[in-house]
DNA sequence: GCATACTATACAACTATACAACTTCTATCG
DNA sequence: CGATAGAAGTTGTATAGTTGTATAGTATGC
């Protein structure tokens, strides 16, 4: 009669070691080896285990790297505000930015059509990743014209704010013009860096943002990780 | 067994942002560092994604330069009345030339024959690339018989059209007389030229070309970058 | 017999690190 | 001014480690 199989006492036991601070946030578990030598068990048995911690949200494992420690779970509601760092610091937590791709090349036909130039007309390019108390919210990509925010990509190296970047190009204020919003599935790579199942439920929306004159100044795209946001 | 592996994803996302423009035929690639960065995995998936592309013919890496975009398949014409400039410019793209070798020399046994001259005869021999919008498209090998031809590596020294310095050695038209097609694989100098991957497909043409008496006047070889025309 | 829990083995996919080979740029020297 | 040497940057290759997945096998209790 197993009352208790292994993988669950050895799911208790590690949930308890990560609950002691054992195992801070942030912070990779042993292999899945060494764990199994600790248990004394088969490594599927650890798995087992390890894969039960996953879907209570203790852990997240990448593939390669190994399972490391998440934080905490929680939602976070993304106003009608424009600017992320007030949305995410009105509710209390600490925002961040990480920027992945910082390049300037030509633009597609709708990020043409979207800030109103030719085709192939020279843009910048600005992806990265927007967290919250370090859990990752949401990714974005950024397209402004480049001949209009010359040093764009500088400013963006110091720091990553797009709305100081665009300050320092002139643009004091832009407001919103356009707005649509959907839902799709993440594609692989946007589910490694949101830390979610591929096919996760993401919100898209997808914006064009104009100066004081009503001139296109931005055409940004934002996916949200679907269950740790709620927009209002 | 992931339904789409990263790398598939990767390989999928950069060949979008190729044919959409993105960047440009013979422009050169992110890093693979910066690659990695901006889809936040290993360098070795990036380098997977971008073996992938460079298998489709969509890039050529070279080694401690970068990663480059190939040029689409450029259409190309084959028929009694070959010029490669009006050939290139029908196709709406800037036909130019680079010529490596200038040099008088006896005549080969089978350029001998081509152009129905003794063995040893003396022949201009010139050598050199043909590209279309600055991509290399063609090596190209040509002989001529040198006392019909005079001034011929003169003439070519300052404009490198043979149709020009054979118009001005007296031949003002000439057509193809035979052809002979091989496809052959890219030894390393030729695949360093046309910017190819080792082994590559190339096309080979032998070709006679006879003065409006039947006389042989060139006897030409022309080897092309196999996926980057389509002879017809 | 049959389902459950665990074991055993193998391979695929991705990460991490280091170094070699090659190109490109720059500064220095003559 | 030109040539050379060196540094920095980029791709190529090798090795080892880690998680993901598939298949098959062995007890054990019902």
């Amino acid at each position: 009669m197993t009352r208790s199989p292994i993988w669950k006492a050895i799911a208790d036991a590690l949930a308890s070691d990560i609950a002691g601070g054992q195992y801070p946030t942030g912070s990779k578990l042993p292999t899945e080896a060494d764990l199994s030598a600790r248990f004394g068990v088969n490594r599927h048995t650890v798995r087992h285990a390890l894969s039960d911690l996953a879907a209570q949200g203790l852990v997240v494992p990448r593939r390669g790297a190994g399972v490391f420690v998440t934080a905490p779970a929680t939602e976070y509601r993304i106003g009608r505000r424009v600017r992320f760092n007030q949305n995410i610091a009105a509710t209390g937590q600490v925002p961040s930015r990480h920027l992945s791709r910082l390049e300037t090349c030509p633009a597609t036909l709708p990020e043409a059509e979207g800030l109103q130039v030719p085709a192939g007309t020279l843009v910048h390019v600005v992806e990265g990743l927007s967290l919250a108390d370090g859990q990752p919210l949401a990714l974005f990509r950024s397209v402004l014209p480049a001949t209009r925010f010359p040093s764009l990509l500088d400013d963006l190296a110091r720091t990553p704010s797009i709305t100081a970047a665009m300050a320092s190009g002139g643009v004091a204020d832009y407001t919103r013009a356009s707005t649509r919003l959907t839902a799709r599935r993440a594609d692989p790579v946007q589910a490694l860096h949101l830390r979610l199942a591929e096919g996760a439920a993401i919100l898209r929306t997808v914006a064009v943002n104009v100066d004081s004159a009503g001139v296109p100044v931005e055409y940004g795209t934002t996916w949200f990780a679907g269950d740790r946001v709620t927009l209002t």
